[in-house]
DNA sequence: TATTGTTATACTCTATAACTATA
DNA sequence: TATAGTTATAGAGTATAACAATA
């Protein structure tokens, strides 16, 4: 569900071997033979997300946020009030995983912990103002380069008919 | 590229937390609000992409080969004759990393490293008879236990569809 | 000099157990 | 006793540099 960091400062150095294609010439010219490779359904999502993600970290490279990062501060705008646990839940993300990946967000003023005053053990995870800026800006260069781009390559219609798909597979396969 | 051997072994167990859907209840019985992210290309996909893995590992379970190894077994059965630069550079697994990666195929006599009389730095990999059965035997389980499921989910034109999409935000995007 | 396979290494991601402070 | 946040830790996955053997 995450993204490394080092990827994120250089996505196109990072996964350098992982953008050879397929169908990409050998040192002999002869290009190997994907066989049932090719219908496993599997394979093309990995490389399809590989990719995907790949093309986010560059797009929103400016702003130094992972698809991971992203993801949360986009969830803490949307639902204040909520607990570590609550957002790392919702995200897949195991609780202890989720202490160093907030620590990063708060350590850039992004995020900032509150203690509950309901309950004294809970930390409920704000948005700060710079937080909600940066937000923003990554919500607009997503929109504008990143989900413009798929759309374009897959018309708005297919855009949508791939979307429901893959929620249908993430929530009732 | 790979999947966790330990996942493997259990893959209900390993990924416990990530199976928990986005619209599952917390323990004040309110779900969380996705917002933007349910419309985010990347993050459905890398869902569905887990989803489908872990249960490609269950199917494949009686014959503990990830998808990892699957790819690599179906790619050998496909191109005799092929060095270990060729084979990991078309699944995008850099050659450091596939050394490890055939020593576990190798030590479970699935495959086997012949020097190239050609070029005597090369390997040529080999499957072995008994990859041979192993990938027969797999390939039987992933059609009539995974991809079955997925067809009988999605409806075949919209596998097709689906397939299709993401062969070309792989390659194409 | 360049390439193949390899080792060593480092960093990220993911997972579990166990601690602390609260409840 | 149970839960929230945390720490420590271990295992995969992924990346780079450098070496030996060979070309």
């Amino acid at each position: 569900m995450t993204v490394s960091k080092a990827a994120a400062v250089d996505a196109t150095k990072a996964s350098r071997a992982a953008r050879k294609e397929p169908a990409e010439v050998d040192a002999d010219g002869a290009a190997l033979q994907l066989g049932e490779l090719s219908e496993l359904l599997g394979y093309s999502l990995k490389r399809a997300q590989l990719r995907v993600f790949e093309d986010f970290l560059c797009c929103v490279a400016p702003l130094q946020l992972t698809p991971a990062q992203f993801s949360v501060l986009l969830l803490l705008d949307r639902n204040p009030g909520r607990n570590q646990t609550e957002i790392a839940n919702t995200l897949g993300i195991l609780r202890p995983n989720f202490v160093a990946m907030l620590d990063g967000l708060e350590s850039r003023d992004l995020c900032a912990r509150m203690r509950s005053t309901n309950d004294r053990r809970s930390h409920i995870v704000v948005l700060t103002d710079k937080g909600r800026a940066v937000l923003a800006r990554a919500k607009k260069l997503v929109a504008a380069k990143h989900e413009a781009r798929l759309n374009e390559l897959l018309g708005p219609a297919n855009r949508a008919a791939l979307l429901a798909m893959l929620a249908r597979i993430a929530s009732e396969f």
